[in-house]
DNA sequence: AGTATTTTGCAACAAAGTTGCATTCTATAG
DNA sequence: CTATAGAATGCAACTTTGTTGCAAAATACT
């Protein structure tokens, strides 16, 4: 009991640096939302965030993930089936102010999950003269790990 | 107007063997629908074409271009803006029964347009063991050649 | 041309996302 | 610790996006 308390007030913790660090106002469903994605193993749709924040408006959910996305303190990953994803950034993307997540993101067409693959950094390429690049994105489909075996 | 008239015969020439090849019933909604993605310079999103093809109802251009996505006839553009653009495949990707799209799409945040760099493969990558690839995308974020001018 | 099959449009519905506004909460100064 | 300005939330109403069933129309084929 002690040891989960401890847990929870780590987690509580880190919420509210990440919060304060953003300049943003620390509220109970932000915090939440933030503990759903500290404790989450793979990237979140909208939807899946609504059910694990129940306790909260739908619109809260679509504006606290739009403040976040703007301070930079989530990504989105783009997929395939017309979902978009929401995943924490790593800690230099916060603090560096502006986004950029150089690793590759997986989705298993199988279990529908998508995940990070964190040592797997997105290869440089060249545009065509007068382009000029912001960001760039890497998504892979296919069979993850997990469903493999 | 002897122009006018060859040019669309050959546009209808062509959406008409696109359907055969397809094994597709000729109808006059998929060969409006494929002159557009025949004369579009840059990947649309549904509202595009249905904007182009209002004569049609909303519902025939959902089904309609799930037929074309089925068929191997277009494919998707993974967005970070939530919203799905959709391509014509080049023609070996037709011809060979399934997709495989390798080149790099790239996304101006000034016009909004998708635009396939047809001349930018993506580069191979090598996925954490366990893992199997069936399909990958890449898209860039930027100014394209076009707004930098 | 006649007919089986496919496609379309309509209507009704479900899901996803947005907006305005009154209420509640948070941060901060006194 | 309290008062208060400003920000965030919840609610209601609404728009947009996507889906489904079914009758009518169009297409392909004999």
């Amino acid at each position: 009991m002690i040891f989960l308390n401890s847990l929870q007030n780590k987690m509580g913790a880190q919420t509210e640096f990440i919060l304060k660090t953003s300049s943003l106002s620390i509220t109970s469903s932000r915090k939440k939302i933030l503990e759903i994605f500290l404790s989450a193993s793979t990237a979140l749709a909208h939807q899946d965030i609504e059910k694990l924040a129940e306790q909260y408006d739908r619109v809260t959910i679509y504006r606290t993930l739009q403040t976040f996305l703007d301070r930079g303190i989530i990504h989105t990953i783009p997929t395939t089936d017309n979902t978009i994803k929401y995943a924490l950034c790593s800690d230099d993307c916060i603090t560096s102010g502006h986004h950029h997540d150089n690793h590759v993101h997986f989705l298993c067409d199988q279990c529908g999950r998508t995940l990070c693959l964190d040592d797997v950094s997105i290869p440089a390429i060249t545009l065509p003269k007068g382009y000029s690049m912001k960001e760039i994105n890497m998504v892979v489909n296919g069979i993850c790990k997990t469903c493999m075996e």
